[in-house]
DNA sequence: CCAAAAGTGTTGGGTCTACACCCATGT
DNA sequence: ACATGGGTGTAGACCCAACACTTTTGG
């Protein structure tokens, strides 16, 4: 019986959009399939797992086989969030024979290049995907929602520093839903769990005040093996 | 590569508790292992996943296994509720070779007989337990504990009809901690999800109404597939 | 009449939401 | 000067925790 990871990589679109869609738009990464069952079709970056190897060591290699050109920013290959999704594993769910599938969770805090035949997808509103790839996505989607509000997942999808601006526009653009500043701030701050760098992001109007995760805070993670 | 399954049965002990336990310990299914490795030690119930076998279809026959005779009150096969927990897959888990398992969590509103070999522990405080299944029973008990705060999985752990009382008990027994009466009963009537059934429970003592929670109720689960 | 569990309200403190204006900078 | 995003306080509604006594039944 085969073991397969698939892994739904979310970030956000960049402010620069060079692309056609929105700022902040939550992306999803796919590959196109070059073989049978679903040639052509877009699907999760995945692969079997091999004999000797852990899971999240094949989702590493994975991500590394779908990342294109070494570019400044992010790292497909070092996400700044990894978690365990759900283990999809129903009979007949891969038409070749039994694949039992372990997805998992990436985030990272903006696309960078992909490997030819991989690109970005709005997650919110996803393309035709291959085998069960679609739910898949829709349980990451799920799952990043309900944990922005109880823990700091927020954090795989911001850079090192980020203002509180960041921050909010990171709930909202997951939540799709606009927050109140002040509230959002209050709260945010009242948590205890942000630093400032004591430096400042400049731009065409006011500085803004830039804040750090503490180094050393974990994310509350369910359990991965 | 071989994919497994494991399941982490959970129940409460009774009130007639011929046992050593009091009652509404959480507790927890193991089988004693009669095979290398970790033969003679206490394992939870679990079995390689067959080629054209679903995983939860898996799990029911595993379950199957370590039941007992029949008896009246709940069946180890028919769990009230079942859900992944999640997969464990580190390459040397199990010295045999590498074993991919994946990890269930069901409820029994009582513990039923079980088979030669099983038997019912503290699930807050298991015996020592084979391959790293004492870190999949606190991940169980950690899932059930943060599930009973905004889903209704306590449905798992009582009958068809239970009084509020009943209900306080089973959240008091997973929380390890008292609830005050009057604020229980406020806020889960408020919830709305109870439906009376209009009869009462007699004891030497006042009687209490009733409680269900209305056929076709869904717990909010995660995905499983 | 006694024991046992069921049932029932109020109050104070904290938390959430809604809401509008001034500030510091770059151009 | 003006445009842009950064930053700030308050008032009302709501929610939560703490708290003790009466009721109904069986024995």
């Amino acid at each position: 019986m085969a073991v397969a990871v698939d892994v739904v990589v979310l970030t956000l679109a960049p402010d620069g959009g060079d692309d056609g869609v929105p700022p902040l738009t939550p992306l999803v990464l796919a590959v196109r399939r070059d073989r049978d069952p679903f040639a052509g079709n877009w699907a999760l970056p995945g692969g079997h797992v091999g004999l000797g190897e852990g899971l999240e060591a094949a989702v590493c290699r994975v991500l590394g086989e779908a990342g294109g050109q070494p570019a400044p920013g992010p790292r497909l290959t070092a996400p700044r969030h990894l978690e365990q999704l759900a283990t999809f594993g129903a009979p007949g769910r891969d038409p070749r024979g039994r694949v039992v599938s372990v997805s998992y969770l990436a985030l990272l805090p903006a696309p960078p290049p992909v490997a030819a035949g991989a690109a970005w997808h709005p997650a919110l509103d996803p393309p035709a995907l291959a085998f069960d790839h679609r739910d898949i996505v829709a349980a990451a989607v799920a799952r990043l929602r309900s944990k922005l509000t109880y823990s700091t997942v927020a954090y795989g999808l911001l850079g090192e520093e980020f203002t509180l601006s960041d921050l909010q526009a990171v709930y909202e653009a997951v939540q799709a839903r606009p927050l109140d500043k002040r509230n959002f701030r209050r709260k945010v701050l009242a948590l205890g769990l942000l630093e400032e760098t004591g430096e400042q992001r400049r731009g065409s109007h006011r500085p803004a005040q830039l804040y750090r995760f503490p180094p050393g805070l974990v994310v509350f993670d369910d359990v991965i093996a």
